[in-house]
DNA sequence: TATTGTTATACTCTATAACTATA
DNA sequence: TATAGTTATAGAGTATAACAATA
């Protein structure tokens, strides 16, 4: 066939990285998208929800499940924002940090693993080609 | 923050490259699993449907609400197989080729356009690599 | 009895529109 | 009136099990 397109190689290991990360987040006791909730707010300062929404590309009533579990396990906390008592302000507890932490180092490892056969120079323009794709579409 | 995850940057990619996918398939009157079903038929020959489901990663259930649509419009047929027939055979029909050809064109379109600012020498690193991976965990 | 394709069922995920409380 | 967060509802997508025809 001719060589396979862009949207197929992409879900296909798409498929792959998610299939080893759901072992490691099970573990956790996390759901896919609370660990890309937690990612988000390390990365963010004390982000309204809608904030939030925003950097996950999550619709904000989808992550109202996300949050309500996260904080019922104590590993975020949402407090009202003294000035504007609309928003609420979520943010990482200690223990979600340390659980944040766990997985990520876990999900590098894997990521180092599955990377491993490649040429280091093809590995290093790789994820220098990912990087600036998903920075132009911004 | 640290280094974005892979798992991160390729739901990135893929949504970009799905989104722009979109309007091409819908001019095509394809969905998305449709031109995965025309894809691999093109590139496999005569497959049974449960083989056309392996090679789509599809589940069979699944597969045949994909079948009946195309099949209604005239881009595949399905005929039982004489040496088994419990099996169907599925093969593309000329219209189901022109369609596939068109959308795999502008796809090509679109996805060298969505490389074009890369470096040329990593955006061949890029493809090999994605290409090798997808390769290794086959 | 086992397998292919199909249908039926329940379950999850998603999108949309109300609702509340604040502004 | 408009906005942030929440809830409710319906729709799409998915998984699973049963079924008919054939081997």
């Amino acid at each position: 066939m001719d060589r396979p397109e862009l949207g197929f190689l992409l879900s296909r290991l798409m498929r792959e990285v998610m299939a080893r990360e759901k072992p490691i987040l099970d573990a956790a006791g996390l759901e896919m998208w609370d660990y890309a909730v937690l990612t988000a707010l390390a990365d963010s300062d004390a982000p309204t929800q809608a904030q939030l929404a925003a950097a996950t590309g999550r619709d904000k009533t989808r992550l109202i499940g996300n949050l309500d579990r996260l904080e019922a396990e104590g590993m975020v906390v949402r407090q009202p924002d003294p000035a504007d008592r609309r928003n609420r302000i979520v943010s990482l507890t200690p223990a979600g940090s340390r659980v944040l932490r766990r997985c990520r180092e876990a999900i590098e490892a894997m990521e180092a693993e599955l990377l491993a056969d490649l040429d280091p120079a093809d590995r290093a323009a790789f994820q220098r080609a990912l990087t600036a794709l998903v920075e132009n579409d911004r």
